[in-house]
DNA sequence: CGACGGATTGAAGCACCTCAACGGGAGTGG
DNA sequence: CCACTCCCGTTGAGGTGCTTCAATCCGTCG
């Protein structure tokens, strides 16, 4: 069960569903072949969510799962006293619920507004039996999840601030979309990087000062800043 | 894919190597029948470790893959400058490699001495194309890590040291083994522990003498204290 | 324009770390 | 059997990195 290659992406009907899906490929459904996609598409549907609105909630039964079509999510997990862990966040492509499992371990809400393609699990379950790819792919999906929340414990365990931050950037650049020449677009709150890094709004805030005065980062807006010294960065991020 | 019931133990030989496995039921070797557990069992070989001792390194192609019967292994990453994070830890009927991924992410060593079963993952491979159930299972052991792993986030990134350590002894009450009445065996060192919780020694020892002398639990041994007051070990996890 | 919410900056506090000394059980050699 | 040693764990005292609390800034929207 090596990580395969991309499967080709074959042309589909003019009139089809997911022809102007713009995360197709990456998708899970780009495992899918044209015959089979169309039945998929016609069994899912889609839905949109606005800024701040919640789309699955820890704990829940796991009764539908979905594609992230547009728009960014944010995974996190809260303590009885308020405290909250982001886990991670979902970019279009992205997929929610890999695991398969009867309840949701996480809550998802759309950081910014989202397009979804949900399905039932059921009817997703069905899939997964028909198109050996599909279950492939899912299972590549939870590996490589499995693989970025371990580096991220090793980020919460052992890392410093200026670290972690240095970190995020780092990865912000390659997963948020329009990271182009080190620009760097940044969706979600200074609260919700803080929680995903378990420091406070106010040490981001602090650490991203620094890396602008020091001339790592130049900061161009609320939610973007460019990446001016990519070495240096890496090496403020601790390999 | 809904995580499913134990499939009932068949009876073997008693000529059959499996047959005194005292971790058969558990493992993953637990999902096939008889018949293709024979050649799953011949396809393996019994390997033996000395406390200490390194079973994998993370990034080492992974070659193979391991189910582990006896003893208990300390899943790690490493920072370049030396800080460690312990991402895990292994106990008799786990598995080593669930991802299938072609590099493991993680070292892997023995805290006590092991025993652990040797497949070549080609040849793991070809079972689980033949055995649709153990893919399967494979699949919800990876879907139980992801859950544990992101409640390990948790912790890290949210916890204060108290909450760690009483989480901690909650957890390792609930998954060594010889957990009865409150006894919790603790294989691991102080190091292994502190860096499984992102704190230091220093910090473990004073966690447990308060938690020893609020009355909270008995330390009976090195490697080993027995829980006196479950509900407040539980309120002192914070949650 | 004024008000609001998110972000930044500053000052003081504290939880955990660092450094250092001590203790105690296991193994070894006499 | 005891004495020695080593290693791991515990305890203490002082330091620091991040937090907490509070004030200010700034872009957005009415």
């Amino acid at each position: 069960m090596l990580a395969r290659p991309e499967p080709a992406l074959r042309s589909l009907d003019p009139g089809h569903p997911c022809i102007g899906c713009g995360v197709r490929a990456s998708a899970v459904c780009g495992a899918l072949r044209p015959e089979a996609l169309r039945d998929f598409r016609l069994s899912g549907t889609a839905v949109h969510y606005p800024a701040g609105a919640t789309i699955v909630l820890d704990g829940d039964f796991a009764a539908t799962v979905f594609s992230l079509t547009d728009g960014v999510l944010r995974l996190s997990k809260l303590l009885s006293d308020g405290r909250r862990q982001v886990t991670g966040f979902l970019f279009p492509g992205d997929f929610l619920g890999v695991t398969m499992e009867p309840e949701h371990n996480f809550t998802a809400e759309a950081v910014a507004p989202a397009i979804l393609c949900r399905f039932s699990r059921a009817r997703f379950e069905e899939f997964l039996d028909t198109d050996p790819g599909l279950k492939e792919r899912l299972f590549d999906l939870a590996a490589r999840d499995l693989a970025d929340t371990r580096q991220h414990l090793v980020l919460l365990g052992q890392k410093t601030a200026a670290e972690r931050v240095a970190s995020f950037l780092i990865s912000a650049a390659g997963r948020c979309p329009g990271g182009r020449h080190g620009d760097v677009h940044l969706p979600m709150s200074r609260l919700d990087i803080a929680d995903y890094l378990g420091l406070r709004i106010e040490t981001i805030s602090r650490e991203l000062t620094f890396l602008k005065t020091s001339g790592t980062v130049r900061i161009t807006g609320r939610n973007s800043l460019r990446i001016l010294d990519l070495d240096r960065l890496r090496s403020a991020a601790g390999q």
